[in-house]
DNA sequence: AACCTCCGATGAAACGATTTAGACACGGAC
DNA sequence: GTCCGTGTCTAAATCGTTTCATCGGAGGTT
């Protein structure tokens, strides 16, 4: 066999590597329905033992040597029959068998937003560490659809739950999640969540209030007096608690609130808030000389309203957002922030909830770190 | 009942609403053990079929229509048993007994990186609309990692399989993919590729070649005439296919070939390959006036190397990158790029997968568009 | 030689659904 | 009165594993 670029010339010996010398790799010849009729169904465990003629029972133990008390002659011969015959397990039988899955679910509000992306990324490595697959829950922060996925999730029979989803205020919505899960957790599940204290479950988690605190203290360090907050929904509890921390580090250090103005919880909604803010600062002459938004997109969407006002962002007003978003790390003027550990909450959270179960709710804590860049210069 | 903030007052009827009351949801008494012990195991098809009255075959009819033959009256006592007792189906079983799961796999390199997480987006969204699951496999780029998610998801019996991930010239691995992806499709599985021309599947083809070619040819247009490219690693299709693109464009129009520095496919390889590329071209006096570099992440990090070293782009220097990733469309100055839907793309595969299956390899297309921005402004 | 212990392997019963083939009752047509 | 559909429901087989009793035999004690 010479070349191989001559589709019709392959022949059955070639199934595995020769197609590979060409630039483009081919599909063989598939014949979609033949080859189930003809009795070339997946190998199942009793093949891989009539193969090997042991007992099914054996060849079981052979396999994933539970309480390994076989043979180790045996033991061979099944293993060789098995990669003779291509035999997979079918995880869904071994599931229905043993009980218990090797899959959690992680739910998301939105995976493209890079807050959630980077949690998730932390949790899927670490997931992969345990030889666990992560089924992927994108609620788009709909109700509906997170309680939906909560059914799924537990038809499913998950192993584990990892919430990291929509974290309203809306008492309806969070009580039926509530019932879900604790059904779920009756079932025998485990459930975390990622900054939802209301939930009845283990938790990581955020100390949003503290690090917006310590935020709103170093901006007064550095000189700035009169302040105003980017916010999301006021029903958002991220949102409300930054802005709670904010406020309270602003009113102790300097015997002011700070003004608001609330928009939605990204790009857009920051630069729409921001937008409104210097226009009414125009208005009524009441301007100020700092704006904390509430996260990296709001602040990033306000640091373009800016541009667009001409106003620069550092010498004539500082800006500072809240997740130190790495994507966002080059923006100009480098954007102060308060930096959490996106990957590690992921991380975290996993192993809270594969961490041994206990009577009370677990919980732990995670602090975000002050980084001051240019977007907020020390006052002159 | 009047308030319910006593958690010892709390009873038995209380369950499912009552905790809501409070600021904070409370676990309600759970006991770990002995609920399990005490019988009260999840309930099964049986139980309902018992509660109501009817054989097994009645009661999983009446739930899931299949062949709806069902008496009216029978369905809805066959409902209200299956209410009445909190029934779950148990996904494993039902893919057992059905042979076909809800759950396509997902394989991405690096879920945190934007590019991946739109994809993932776009991909999570459409499969939400037919109700499948989404097994998020995040391989890190690694081989071995991909080929055991592979195999995981084959034991899964996922009903499908997208990888939108490593896209390398490592022809033993490719070919190891190739393999354990067409035991997957005997098997009856489906898959489908993004980007990714060299696997034996249905693919999503990004025309990373004419994008970036488009891209050279509107350079040069606004009057460019030496232009370096950014590349990353040599063996990774994307970045080869793009350099090569505009390469092509870039001759064609000017007559000379541009140069190339190549690093890590990431924003920090993209300030590195900058930096050495500033640093050759003042020494060697032959400096370029527009860079391309192969993403939108390297390009930030080639933004990033330019403000360090004091040169200004725009003026001094113009700067393009690809991608058009949402959360740098803020960047300044705005980054010329090439924009793909990237949600779009994800969508796309899923549609691709779960279309029927033909003879032949399906290919779909997409293009991406040039956004020309402050990065790049007119040659005087 | 009879008895007791292990050890290693096996048979068969779960696990929780779907689905096929069969039973039964009821009418209408001849 | 017999025959044949037709419309509902049930019994039982099946899916692919795991695992709990068993059970036969080898080896050591008395």
């Amino acid at each position: 066999m010479s070349h191989v670029s001559a589709p019709t010339r392959r022949s059955e010996e070639t199934r595995s590597t020769a197609y590979v010398i060409l630039g483009c790799l081919r599909l063989q010849e598939r014949k979609p329905k033949e080859s189930q009729l003809a009795g070339e169904r997946a190998a199942t465990l009793s093949d891989v033992a009539r193969e090997a003629g042991v007992s099914l029972a054996t060849a079981s133990r052979a396999l994933n040597g539970s309480d390994r008390v076989v043979r180790p002659e045996l033991q061979e011969r099944v293993l060789a029959a098995a990669n003779k015959l291509g035999y997979t397990p079918n995880a869904n039988a071994q599931a229905m068998a043993r009980g218990s899955t090797e899959t959690v679910g992680l739910l998301v509000k939105d995976i493209s937003d890079p807050y959630f992306s980077t949690i998730a990324g932390g949790l899927a490595d670490e997931a992969e560490k345990h030889g666990l697959l992560v089924m992927l829950c994108n609620t788009g922060g709909q109700p509906e659809r997170e309680q939906k996925f909560l059914a799924a999730l537990r038809r499913q029979r998950s192993r584990a739950i990892v919430l990291a989803g929509s974290d309203t205020a809306d008492v309806r919505h969070t009580s039926e999640v509530a019932d879900l899960l604790t059904s779920y957790l009756d079932g025998g599940g485990r459930a975390a969540a990622i900054s939802q204290p209301r939930l009845p479950v283990d938790t990581v988690v955020i100390d949003n209030h503290g690090g917006a605190k310590a935020l709103a203290e170093q901006l007064v360090g550095l000189g700035y007096r009169r302040a105003a907050v980017l916010t999301g929904p006021e029903d958002l509890l991220v949102s409300a608690e930054r802005h709670a921390g904010f406020a309270e580090g602003w009113l102790e250090a300097t015997g002011t609130a700070p003004a608001y103005v609330s928009d939605e919880f990204s790009r857009d909604g920051g630069r729409r808030a921001m937008t409104r803010l210097l226009e009414e600062g125009r208005n009524d002459g009441a301007e100020v000389d700092c704006v904390f938004a509430v996260n990296d997109l709001m602040a990033v969407g306000a640091l373009a309203a800016c541009r667009q006002a001409g106003v620069e962002v550092g010498p004539d007003l500082a800006v500072a957002g809240f997740d130190d978003i790495a994507t966002l790390r080059d923006v100009t003027p480098g954007l102060t922030t308060v930096r959490l550990p996106l990957a590690e909450i992921g991380r975290l959270a996993l192993e809270l909830v594969l961490g041994k179960p206990s009577a009370e709710l677990r919980k732990r804590s995670v602090h975000g770190e002050v980084v001051l860049r240019e977007s907020t210069p020390p006052r002159s």
